[in-house]
RNA sequence: GCCGACGUAGCUCAAUCGGCAGAGCAACCGCCUUGUAAGUGGUAGGUUAUGGGUUCGAUUCCCAUCGUCGGCUCCA
């Protein structure tokens, strides 16, 4: 709920409305009509269900006598060339919902879209709709679909060497599962084949990025099957960054007001009743233990902990804005299904916080927190951040004229802050509205991370009350943030961001000394104890290797500094720097690479 | 959780039709003493995820469980 587990975006981002109206679109949605010509023919007793264009791509949903196999997909693919070769043309008809059902009788998919239609709440995606649509089809080469299009006028638009089938998945039809799976086919297509090669190779790029690929092989963290699937194990790298991270959010926080608490991991069933989160949260919890005849849970947030620290004394205003920040570990049930390396798991540690002041200092505190948010993340070096400012959903709690203030302070706050947003219209919390922070990576690729988020229902259920001027007691405002959202998910995103070539001052293992020959390693270690002196972290590859396999172990482990060590910097009291980037920069004395090294790691690069 | 694919040495992967479980890298022990991305020889490493079943015989076929991957759903 509050601090809500942290979703992986890797959308890009796009002005929708442009891209329905782009040819690429067409392309795209025409390519999905030609694919289920070519399952038709391959599976006459097929039902297909939708096949929209996408970001990068489209689908198709089928119910399939059988499982599609990766040879299917070969052959439906050249199957589809053939058919774009033929230069089919696409022609569109529009139809009474009589003529629909009758051209459809044999596609139960259809016809309920169709019913869908004609009562006119959903269009033919299944997306609900204010007007009543017009029924259209479209046809080519003996396949018809209803379709609101728009498409290419032949299939000779589409440049068969630029579209690619990628794979096939389970769906739930109309994306309820309650309803039949449905197998979907994934493919791309592009407006010429050295787009669909660029888009590969992105792909590619980011297999190479994966932070689990990275994980095991920079020897950062692990899961293990005997431990449990969604419970990180951080090796000592992992850790030595995880402790850099959180050495340096700690200074930050403490010199910017905050409060550091400590709270325990569970907690008795009443306090999860007060907090809601039994009547809300609970398929995300896991089942309570008994202690001598009480329920307690293991904490799936932090919130109700503050509030208890809140709640110890009585509060004045003066007290304000009182900001408690704890990297508070929290257990939440996910799915199986939805586990996902660091992204998604089942034990993780928020960096969290809460603010409390009086609702007259709301605008300022959200201001505050918003800039001290942007200022770590930069620290971290993502510069290309895009805030999401979520509003009130359907279903919400808290009384509409506080909905509208609410959103209007963290909108007014983004225009003081001067960063670029988009608002995601009822994406909100049932309790309050929030703003979320996005950062994108070289490919494109967004990943959220800060989340701040208004409550309106906390401070009334557990009472929260604070002595204002006029002596009476008054509600305070409360705010959630979870900054970096959880070191889990930071350090996945971290890993993939750098592709595991991490800042200087991030990495685990700054520097490298190789020496060439075994009588250099005496030297090679006095120079890394002056290192060590300096606060830098090296170590001494000292295997009697070649120093091309310590180069290139060291390369594999994307080590930023490499201090080559022969006979003349052994001499010269010097050392060789070659940087990972593969640059090779010569001899320099010890103190230079020193002023460098703490050059760069001050300057966070 | 659901659909599909998969699980063999620390890692990456072989193993014909059901017939002695193998290689490279890493590790370990040597030799070489090296100048900007892999020098070389040897040794060791396995209850083939786990538990059942079929079979004279199972890494191989079947069932269940656990886990991983791609999606869906979920992430009030």
């Amino acid at each position: 709920m509050h601090l809500s587990l942290i979703l992986l975006e890797v959308k890009m981002a796009e002005n929708s409305e442009q891209y329905e109206d782009s040819s690429l679109y067409r392309i795209r949605h025409s390519a999905s009509h030609i694919m289920a010509q070519a399952v038709l023919e391959k599976f006459p007793e097929a039902k297909i269900a939708i096949g929209p264009a996408i970001e990068d791509g489209f689908y198709y949903d089928f119910d399939l006598p059988r499982p599609l196999t990766s040879e299917d997909l070969e052959s439906i693919e050249k199957r589809m060339r053939s058919i774009i070769q033929s230069k089919v043309d696409f022609v569109r008809k529009e139809v009474s919902a009589e003529e629909a059902k009758k051209i459809f009788h044999d596609q139960p998919y259809k016809l309920e879209l169709i019913a869908g239609l004609e009562e006119g709440n959903v269009d033919e995606d299944g997306n609900p709709v204010d007007e009543k649509p017009e029924i259209s089809i479209y046809s080519q080469g003996g396949f018809v679909d209803l379709c609101r299009g728009p498409h290419v006028a032949n299939s000779a638009e589409i440049n068969p060497q630029a579209i690619k089938l990628l794979s096939v998945a389970g769906a739930y039809w109309r994306g309820d599962e309650k309803r039949p799976m449905l197998q979907r086919i994934y493919g791309t297509a592009w407006n010429k084949p050295d787009e669909l090669k660029e888009y590969l190779w992105r792909i590619e790029e980011a297999k190479k990025r994966d932070h689990r690929k990275l994980g095991q092989e920079l020897d950062l963290f692990s899961v293990a099957d005997e431990i449990g699937a969604g419970l990180i194990l951080w090796h000592p790298k992992g850790g030595k960054i995880r402790k850099i991270i959180e050495n340096f959010w700690s200074e930050e926080h403490e010199a910017n007001g905050y409060e550091f608490v400590y709270t325990p991991h569970i907690g008795k069933s009443k306090l999860w009743e007060t907090s809601g989160h039994l009547g809300y949260y609970k398929e995300n919890m896991y089942s309570p233990v008994d202690i001598e005849g009480q329920q307690y849970f293991l904490k799936p947030m932090n919130c109700p902990f503050h509030i208890h620290i809140y709640k110890s004394s009585l509060r004045s205003y003066r007290e304000f804005p009182l900001r408690y920040a704890e990297e508070g570990t929290v257990y939440r049930f996910e799915r199986s299904g939805v586990l996902h390396g660091l992204m998604r798991v089942r034990g993780f540690t928020q960096d969290d916080a809460h603010h409390f002041c009086r609702p007259d200092q709301m605008p300022e505190e959200i201001d505050f927190v918003l800039n001290f948010s942007l200022h770590i993340l930069r620290s971290f070096g993502f510069h290309d951040i895009q805030a999401y400012l979520s509003t009130k959903p359907e279903k919400s709690v808290g009384e509409p004229e506080r909905w509208l203030a609410a959103e209007a302070a963290l909108e007014e706050s983004l225009k003081r802050t001067n960063i670029t947003y988009k608002v995601d219209q009822g994406g909100g919390a049932f309790y309050g509205p929030k703003i979320d922070l996005k950062v994108k990576d070289a490919l494109g690729r967004e990943w959220q991370l800060t989340t701040i988020q208004f409550d309106f229902t906390l401070p009334d259920r557990f009472d929260l009350t604070f002595i204002g001027e006029d002596g009476q007691p008054h509600r305070p405002y409360m705010i959630h943030r979870a900054l970096l959202g959880s070191m889990e998910r930071f350090f996945g995103v971290l890993i993939e961001y750098y592709a595991g070539a991490f800042p200087v001052w991030l990495s685990p293992i700054q520097a490298v000394l190789i020496p060439i020959a075994d009588r250099h390693v005496n030297y090679a270690k006095e120079v890394a104890a002056t290192l060590r002196q300096s606060k830098l972290r090296v170590m001494v590859d000292d295997r009697s290797e070649r120093m091309n396999a310590k180069i290139r172990d060291a390369q594999k482990q994307k080590i930023p500094y490499m201090l080559v060590i022969g006979d003349k910097e052994a001499e010269n009291h010097q050392v060789a720097l070659r940087l990972r980037n593969g640059e090779n920069l010569g001899p320099i004395s010890i103190a230079a690479f020193i002023d460098r090294a703490t050059e760069d790691i001050k300057q966070k690069i």
